[in-house]
DNA sequence: AGCACGCCGACT
DNA sequence: GTCGGCGTGCTC
């Protein structure tokens, strides 16, 4: 008998059982485990000791499936022990929820043909694709593959994966879920014939299961998901590109929290692969491996069909005069005129949705409030109702202040895209508006539909959210007018600037294409803000200076290291209490610091109170061994959870 | 996470 | 008298 460690996708750790027969780690096995069976895998730890003999139970069977593979348990450790999830939480990310299931037909993966289309490359472009060429099959590097949008980054990508294909090896393709559209996948297929292998959330129960097993057996060549994808079982992955590397979304927020593109660095060092991180704007992260001689830097310069930058013009919205409120200036309604004359499309950007952020009653000054978050109610108009954005509580627009019960005195403060709509659709009674935001669009086939009524010029004005802002271009869009530019500036968020430039640029960016030049304006009440002034001069290097040198002073990451504790629970006083415990024993160590409790910024979310500490740790710091002993130390109640956020990137 | 055990309120 | 609410504790 051999006494065997098992984990199962589970949010604990591992447990030991007794097995009549030696098994290799990655082996599937059915064991009891509470009061009911349960799939786990045999996972590369030395049994316990110290555990109790009569304890240990037996395992019921070995299953008859393919192992999972050594660098997948390796890479789930590593995950585990940097995040400090339990083992069993990371586990479940790299294991399908309906395993025992078999596909009767599975779906066929075709290999992408490596010289289906050759395409032809500009000077620079060919430079770039013989720098990355050159890493593959040369074990681990990371390179960031740096160029303006329209330089062609894709299809310099897309050579790198031609050249693993031919090795017979597995690409990873990492995509902000955003960005994973039909536009991507008609590029690959008209580059490789076939289309890739694909993994996020709208992909079926049944792609699912036949994709997993494809990849396992090495089948799938080329895969392309979101976040998730990393954790995917590959028997032979040859290289991982991270697109829009910079892009925040790549951080998990729920669940086990990581950071896509860290962990994916992480992955292609345990498969000893190359790594391409490509972007326009590229994280500061990034940039400052690149400036330390850790990554390689791999630059495209110009635009590829010689297109033009936009003109990036600024509205100082300070000089207005009080009058009837208005969100889109006389300058920018100008332009737009014009632009309507030129019968060119113009799009106008705001990143709120609905109509107004906030409901205020003019009689009594009550602001509405949701009943289970420290948050306001946003106003949507158009479907008559009142939402709370962060639990997604609904409520009918009262027609009373629900405060002081007078009628007609509530008003809308601030604006969102539907507002803009509005105000669009007075301004300009005779263009053709289109509103798009994840509100008004459901499914991937809707969006696909509205691409083509603007392709077809059936739309002059488009007002939208981010989700218009990324990877798409627009032919005869020539406008852009952003109408609060500096609404994600504020909030002391260590990335807020760095963000609103990525956007930002990514949306000025949309102005302009093919020969066209286009103009971009940003209705600005900080003007004079470097962010707002990095983009009018399209300096991208000041601004990435400027913020490496307060991120250096203030060590700040990546010169430094963070992590926040989140606790939450119905009791107030039992999380404050909780808190002050933990900070009370908290360790004195050189380069160690604890910020806080505070209130978390959102206090009150889904009816838990909120509470947060901040731990800022030099570099050289091994922050999750001292996060780990310090956790041992003190007890939590149970009705109040922790939550680790390492390197968070958000503070609510 | 599940799941069971356990101790207090409103129902046939 | 029970049914069921969710607090608490355990899973090798």
């Amino acid at each position: 008998m051999q006494q065997i460690s098992v984990l199962f996708p589970t949010p604990l750790g591992c447990y030991d059982y007794m097995c009549s027969e030696e098994l290799s780690p990655g082996t599937f096995v059915l064991a009891p485990f509470g009061r009911k069976k349960m799939m786990g895998v045999v996972w590369d730890r030395a049994p316990n000791t110290h555990l109790d003999k009569s304890k240990i139970k037996e395992i019921f069977e070995v299953l008859p499936y393919q192992s999972l593979p050594l660098e997948t348990i390796s890479f789930v450790n590593w995950v585990s022990a940097y995040t400090l999830a339990p083992l069993g939480a990371v586990l479940k990310m790299a294991l399908l929820t309906e395993f025992d299931k078999e596909s009767k037909k599975p779906l066929a993966f075709n290999v992408p043909n490596p010289k289906y289309k050759t395409l032809s490359f500009s000077d620079s472009q060919l430079a770039a694709v013989e720098q990355i060429s050159d890493q593959i099959s040369n074990g681990f590097s990371v390179s960031l593959l740096d160029g303006v949008t329209g330089s062609g980054k894709t299809e310099v990508y897309f050579e790198a994966i031609a050249k693993a294909i031919e090795q017979g090896g597995q690409t990873l393709v990492l995509l902000p879920e955003i960005t994973l559209t039909t536009a991507w996948l008609e590029r690959f297929e008209k580059r490789f014939g076939t289309k890739p292998a694909l993994w996020h959330s709208g992909v079926t129960q049944k792609q699912r299961r036949d994709t997993w097993q494809a990849i396992l057996k090495g089948e799938a060549k080329v895969i392309v998901g979101a976040r998730s994808a990393l954790f995917l079982p590959y028997e032979k992955l040859d290289l991982i590109i991270v697109d829009e590397e910079h892009d925040q979304s790549f951080k998990q927020e729920d669940g086990v929290l990581y950071q896509a593109r860290d962990m994916a660095v992480v992955r292609a060092k345990i498969a000893n692969c190359p790594i391409v991180l490509a972007s326009a704007t590229p994280s500061i992260e990034t940039y400052c491996n690149v400036l330390q001689g850790k990554y390689y830097h791999i630059e495209l310069l110009e635009r590829f069909s010689g297109a033009v930058l936009p003109d990036i013009r600024l509205v100082d919205m300070r000089q207005k005069e009080k009058g009837p409120v208005r969100f889109i200036s006389p300058e920018l309604q100008k332009l737009i005129e014009e632009n309507l004359q030129k019968k060119e499309q113009t799009l106008l950007f705001l990143n709120r949705r609905g109509y107004a952020p906030l409901m205020l009653c003019r009689s009594c000054g009550e602001r509405i409030k949701c009943p289970h978050c420290a948050a306001f109610l946003v106003e949507h108009k158009k479907r008559n109702i009142l939402q709370c954005h962060h639990c997604g509580y609904i409520r009918r627009i009262p027609k009373e202040c629900p405060t002081c019960g007078q009628a007609e005195t509530l008003v809308a403060c601030g604006p969102g895209v539907e507002r803009i709509h509005e105000e669009a659709a007075s301004l300009f009674p005779t263009a053709k508006l289109c509103m798009v935001t994840s509100d008004t669009l459901n499914n991937p086939k809707e969006f696909s539909v509205l691409l083509e009524k603007i392709k077809n010029n059936e739309i002059d004005i488009l007002i939208g959210t981010q989700i218009l802002a990324k990877g798409h271009h627009f032919s005869n869009l020539t406008l852009v007018g952003v109408i609060d530019a500096d609404m994600g500036l504020s909030g002391g968020d260590l990335r807020a600037g760095e963000r609103t430039f990525q956007l930002l640029h990514q949306v000025t960016g949309r102005a302009g294409r093919e020969q066209k030049k286009g103009t971009a304006v940003l209705q600005t009440y900080v003007p004079e803000n470097l962010v707002i002034q990095s983009l009018q001069n399209n300096d991208r290097q000041t601004f990435m200076e400027q913020e490496i040198m307060t991120r250096e002073m203030l060590q700040m990451p990546p010169f430094g290291q963070l992590a926040a504790m989140i606790l939450s629970g119905k009791n107030e006083q039992s999380v404050v209490d909780t808190a002050k415990k933990i900070v009370a024993s908290a360790p004195f160590l050189e380069g160690f610091d604890v910020l806080g409790p505070t209130p978390a910024p959102i206090a009150l979310l889904r009816g838990k109170f909120r509470y947060r500490l901040l731990i800022k740790a030099q570099k050289d710091v091994k922050m999750q061994n001292i996060l780990t002993c310090w956790m041992n130390k003190v007890i939590i109640p149970s009705n109040v959870s922790l939550r680790i956020d390492i390197n968070p990137y958000s503070f609510f």
